[in-house]
DNA sequence: GGGGTATATTGACGAACGTCGATATACTGG
DNA sequence: CCAGTATATCGACGTTCGTCAATATACCCC
């Protein structure tokens, strides 16, 4: 008895609407797709990425350094997270170290960030 | 004289290769698209913008809690940098506030990061 | 091997971010 | 006007981020 009136009382009650809005994804996709977007969400990072995509091949550090307004260790920290997040990859020859873009990860996320946005436009 | 010698040294020096490696944006054009990546650069945000999407319409700030992992001050944080960044609008009604997705301006985000995107992959 | 150069790493620092409890504000029904 | 509810704002706190000077590491050439 006392459950039925709860539950009336409920329905009858001061909600606003019902929540039949519900995340198409689960948190745990969410927080996939913003390490995705974190990525690109730093200007020294897309100045990187767009010098590399542009030079087929190698790049050294030198002149990755002159791309950017930022001292060495900054550059060296953002090619490192670029790196880790599997964007580039680097090759020590000599005394120099050359960097290039990894195209099939860069499509990857391209693809990724782009279903993403495919849902909200 | 001296002059010219210095000259001749950097081209015969030790250079890994001559920098015409230039990035094709500004760094102020990649400051601009960091931003454009920042606002979608988190896990709540993009549920928030997910729920919305999914429902034409408004959708209440009550739904919108119960649809992510955090607090009410924090959705309402965060709904606070979405109105910000003009991707949302809210309207009171009544004791209720409805929040609707921009469709322009998210449309317009999209187009912006899939610019930027085309030139990596 | 010693002096020079290229790049990475470390450590420190301030700034920005994310979260939440507490509180304020605005509305509603009685 | 009062008690209750919805949302926003404030203030504090811990965490992460971005930057750089200093230093380490690895390489080169003489």
């Amino acid at each position: 008895m006392t459950r039925v009136l709860e539950i009336v009382d409920r329905r009858l009650g001061d909600r606003c609407c019902d929540p039949t809005a519900r995340p198409s994804r689960s948190h745990a996709e969410a927080e996939a797709a913003a390490i995705d977007f974190d990525q690109l969400a730093h200007p020294v990072r897309l100045q990187l990425l767009d010098v590399l995509a542009r030079n087929e091949g190698r790049v050294c550090v030198c002149d990755l350094e002159a791309a950017v307004p930022v001292k060495q260790p900054t550059v060296s920290h953002h090619l490192r997270l670029l790196r880790e997040a599997g964007l580039v990859e680097s090759e020590k020859v000599g005394q120099w170290v050359y960097y290039r873009i990894r195209r099939d990860a860069a499509r990857a996320l391209r693809d990724r960030v782009q279903q993403v946005l495919r849902a909200f436009a």
